[in-house]
DNA sequence: ACATTAAGTGATT
DNA sequence: AATCACTTAATGT
């Protein structure tokens, strides 16, 4: 496990650091699909993702969801900072997208490193300003772009972190992630089938050119 | 063969 | 862009 750390985060932190994370963390390992942070937990430990890719979802009242946006390896989870640091309760829900590996590290440690660790502070403020740039951008996505534009971007991401252009996705569950219809979805991808960047199968979607 | 689930489509708001 | 209503196609038992 010493190795992986080293190839995602070796070139962050000093070998002390990394010492550390060895001896403290503890490796989890997560199937695709499940649920790694529900909506009201507390957050008792800090995940540091070393392969796999997460999806961060908001979710309104009862059932309806929205992707917000994905982490993939050699990030951690901004709203779980933000919630061991106030001891709130988590405004999220994360899910494996893939099979994923992740490094788990006690709040405590956490906190005690940011003081000790000039390279963990700077990996914890970078880490949030771009999630927040992430925010800002799955934001405008929903706010200036269409339907056809939000289904491209949703398309691109998800092949880009599940590394393969074949996605394993039914127009429900995109409708589900974009919060919108599935009859929308079906009608969007068959258009865009049309114009040959996608290619449409029975639960897969090839991507061809986005 | 039948039931279930995924996807395609016209019409309406 | 959402919803309804219906059809067609694929898959499971």
């Amino acid at each position: 496990m010493k190795e992986e750390l080293i190839e995602n985060y070796g070139y962050l932190f000093e070998d002390e650091l990394l010492e550390e994370m060895n001896e403290i963390g503890v490796i989890r390992e997560v199937r695709e699909g499940s649920v790694l942070i529900e909506i009201d937990d507390y957050i008792k430990s800090i995940p540091l993702l070393i392969d796999g890719a997460i999806k961060i979802l908001r979710e309104d009242g009862l059932g309806e969801e929205l992707v917000l946006y994905y982490i993939e390896k050699g990030d951690t989870c901004a709203m779980t900072l933000s919630c061991c640091v106030g001891n709130a309760k988590s405004e999220i829900r994360a899910v494996a997208e893939t099979d994923a590996t992740l490094l788990m590290i006690p709040v405590e440690k956490m906190t005690a490193w940011m003081h000790k660790y000039k390279s963990w502070q700077e990996f914890i403020v970078q880490s949030y300003h771009s999630r927040l740039m992430e925010m800002l951008e799955a934001i405008d996505t929903i706010a200036f772009l269409k339907m056809d534009e939000r289904l491209l971007k949703y398309l691109r991401d998800k092949a880009m972190v599940s590394h393969d252009d074949m996605l394993h996705v039914t127009h429900n569950e995109i409708a589900q992630d974009l919060h919108t219809s599935r009859v929308v979805v079906s009608r969007v991808l068959k258009k865009l089938e049309k114009e040959s960047r996608i290619e449409l199968f029975r639960n897969k979607i090839k991507v061809i050119d986005l």
